[in-house]
DNA sequence: GCTTGACCCTGACGCGACGTCAGGCTGTTG
DNA sequence: CAACAGCCTGACGTCGCGTCAGGGTCAAGC
């Protein structure tokens, strides 16, 4: 008795079901260190220990053959593993927040009515090789109003409620324009109230808008010359006022 | 000319292979819409906005039987897509930190030689249903030496090596007891100059340590009785000293 | 003591999402 | 006009399991 764990349970314990485990067993990756005599499996702590290292390695995308031979390298002690495993999930963690900044601005874009190009859009797809396949896209169908028209299509929303957001948002546009104009300072109040109502916008119209993330919205206003180009041409300064404005906002928030 | 992009540019575009193209189309995910005489097939720009979709989804882990259901289902428009991916990211993002966060406690426990629990382990892995399983796994070897014994032996970089580091970490500790019973405030520069040792050892021996994650690892020393005890048992109140000279010194950084 | 029902075993086949040839057509370039 | 890169359609292989099928095990309750 208490030998060990029997495999409903293991997998139970670590969510995963209990043909994983006959699979891991039979390819060796990981054997339980006991059986009964009736031939049950056991777990014992030190195969919890190796799940734990295999299912970590597993979601991290390696194929089950390698990780074997990750864990079974002598070499290798615990230590390198967690900070092997570190490393990968902070890559993995910049890669997803790199998506996440990529629908943003897809979002933003779309608000706008500005098209982001193709290669804009897969280029969050790692293994990334830009020139080549830029200019060779660029050249076949590149200034063409395909891209216009396939934009037109994909916008539907219900016109009514299109109708809506766009308004509440040209109203806010209009208000910051309006203070611009007046001379308020784009850090006072006034202003990271019409900033703070822009986030809450976009929270309730696309999508639950941190301060953090608004902040970032702010910065590219500046950076990306297109965006810049949406607010230059419903005033002059605009770009940088709305970018300046609501980053005040947020670092008032934080 | 100029009716879409081959197969070829396409793939290499998105960072897909052709089969995987050809696979798309075959099972009717994504068929090009055009072809030239010859039989080649022409993705045009709509195509390669589906792609897209497609890739991102599919990098969600849907299966792409219902990525096709999604992109097909004729009540969900694009913003509906965004959000969706918006959400599904974030929650990604928020499990990846966590699975950070654990994997720098379990460095943290293992410096200070204390041994987490199976289930602390798996916790990460979603679909967590506690209670049950904690209560049986704790009766069945919980109290035991086995752990002990599993300990012991997955400690290896070389015994050299773990004594100079662990020499290194005892070093600090005691300079912090040292402070504490000095008198000396734990906001205070000369215990923020321990603090960022502190970090910079973790950094050095473990895993690159930011000012923010040293900061979450002071947290954890006040919130986790077991790394309370270990800081308690070399001096009272040592623990909350520590936490709080790391999280100054992280304030002081930023 | 015997049955019931939950749990365990070992094959063995199936499946999703492609990888990897094979055998043959296309089309641009020197 | 030959060569070579690129495209086509089968068709089989692979990886990581899911899903039966057919049969043993064991604590619980009658």
């Amino acid at each position: 008795m208490n030998g060990g764990m029997s495999v409903g349970d293991t997998a139970a314990l670590a969510g995963v079901t209990v043909r994983t485990l006959h699979h891991y067993d039979r390819i060796g990756l990981l054997s339980p260190s006991g059986r009964t005599a009736a031939g049950y499996r056991q777990y014992a702590p030190a195969d919890l220990e190796r799940l734990h290292q295999v299912l970590l390695y597993r979601e991290l995308g390696f194929p089950l053959e390698e990780v074997a031979t990750l864990l079974d390298d002598a070499s290798a002690d615990p230590a390198e593993h967690l900070r092997r495993q570190h490393r990968l999930l902070r890559d993995r963690l910049e890669r997803t927040q790199a998506m996440v900044a990529a629908v943003e601005k897809e979002m933003e874009a779309r608000a706008m009515g500005i098209s982001l190009t193709p290669e804009e859009r897969f280029e969050v797809f790692g293994d990334w090789l830009p020139e080549e396949y830029a200019a060779e896209a660029e050249e076949k169908w590149g200034g063409t109003d395909a891209w216009a028209q396939s934009q037109q299509r994909t916008r539907a929303m219900t016109k009514e409620d299109w109708l809506r957001v766009k308004a509440e948002g040209d109203d806010v546009e209009r208000r910051f324009a309006g203070a611009l104009a007046a001379g308020v300072a784009p850090a006072s109040e006034q202003a990271m109230d019409l900033a703070e109502e822009h986030r809450q916008q976009i929270s309730r119209n696309f999508y639950d808008c941190s301060p953090e993330m608004h902040a970032g919205l702010g910065r590219m206003y500046v950076e990306d010359e297109r965006f810049t180009a949406y607010y230059e041409r419903i005033a002059p300064g605009l770009a940088q006022y709305v970018s300046t404005a609501v980053q005040a906002n947020a670092a008032r928030q934080g």
